[in-house]
DNA sequence: CGCAGGCTTGGTCACCCGGCCAAGCCTGCC
DNA sequence: GGCAGGCTTGGCCGGGTGACCAAGCCTGCG
């Protein structure tokens, strides 16, 4: 119990810049936990132990641990969408846009800090009243993908397709789903992932000149049968 | 708490046939909670409330709350193994026994009984110890799915691929990640929704003859720089 | 008719959760 | 050098949790 005030080079804990700041270790801390065993699961007092601090301390900043929550997911979705952006940067083909991003969403869903995975994975623990606003911000990043997705339609070099919400959907759900199989220290890196599964996607989805005109009668064939619940 | 002991055909709860089954009376609320709240926010008193029994009773049957999760999650991989195999019959075309297997899973996700989503989206909830017996029972499944790839594979009309267990995470991955969207009601049916994903699938991952060899090399290299890191 | 035992009852128990706070420390500013 | 106030301390509280059980009901069987 015997803390050192002044910042000690030795200790771990105690870092140079204010003890890193706190509200980094609440949220960091709380990212890891929420991750490895659920909202509900995690104890407000194992969030405050390893932020290395005491639970009255972490009530001081966070009124209850649904704010911890809230505040967390907020900062998901704007981590999200930097990194969407960064990654893409001045890139302009909407191709190869898409292939970036995915590479920049899978890379901080697996690597990156926690939140993002919170976000996805333990959505129904949200209160209900604080679902509003990260809503929002969920689905201004949804629509900024979906923009994108509309780019690569409009540039004629990807399938006509029906819903892009779909695609979306489609995308997303085979990315995020790597969140619940990948094992850091694997043979593959997060970003090979990403590229090999744009690869799938891709010649699914993009429309290429010198195919034949029959496979896209055949793909339009069985989007209309899907529509009628039989192939 | 005035029960009738006779089965009556005016009450709802009390059925014919023993009250339907006590077992399954737990299950299946067991299965709708852990969906809707997560299994850590729930509580076993509600559990035994939405069976129409007291928590004593239930105590009876499952020694513990996780003895409700483990036996929800075996019926979960059981069910879904059934599923698929009756839903492809006596089909032989390994094509089109993906595209129904796919249809029965997702069908099952998402209106079939509960225990399914709590299989995939609640493991963290499991613990350790129990872990084992469902984690053989799921890789069977699993396994399943990868004979039926591999068949796919072999014959000649699907892609090749490096990895079988990549494709089929990216496939339950796009077909998963429907339960988080979904809601009944909706102008698709899981089944269209099944379809439309499976001709997004197909017409990434199935070689046709007619489609020139051009596309195959940039496939090939697409996957080759995606190893690299770079594409 | 009587009895055995499977199942339910209604409550209890120890635990520990999230939320809270008054007191005090310690830092940086005046 | 002193003081103000931001932040931490450590403990407290009511409530609700999972687990448990002795007693008894009621059904089906002999």
């Amino acid at each position: 119990m015997t803390k050192p005030a002044l910042p000690s080079p030795l200790e771990g804990p105690t870092q140079p810049a204010g003890q890193e700041d706190a509200d980094e270790r609440i949220l960091k801390a709380a990212g890891k936990l929420f991750r490895e065993k659920g909202f509900a699961a995690t104890t407000v007092r194992e969030i405050a132990a390893a932020a290395n601090m005491l639970p009255g301390s972490l009530h001081y900043r966070y009124a209850s641990k649904d704010d911890v929550l809230l505040a967390l997911m907020n900062r998901a979705v704007k981590r999200a969408m930097a990194a969407v952006r960064a990654a893409i940067g001045e890139v302009r083909d909407p191709i190869e846009k898409l292939r970036l991003g995915l590479r920049a969403h899978l890379e901080l869903l697996c690597n990156g800090d926690d939140s993002l995975y919170v976000l996805l994975f333990d959505w129904r623990s949200l209160p209900q009243g604080a679902r509003e606003g990260v809503e929002r911000e969920r689905g201004r990043y949804e629509s900024f993908w979906d923009g994108m997705l509309y780019e690569a339609h409009g540039s004629g070099r990807a399938r006509p397709v029906l819903d892009v919400e779909l695609v979306r959907h489609f995308g997303f759900g085979a990315i995020n789903w790597v969140a619940t199989w990948y094992r850091p220290g694997g043979d593959r890196t997060p970003s090979q992932i990403a590229d090999t599964f744009f690869a799938y996607l891709a010649f699914g989805l993009i429309h290429e000149p010198s195919r034949p005109a029959d496979l896209d009668t055949r793909f339009a064939a069985l989007m209309a049968a899907s529509l009628k619940g039989q192939g």
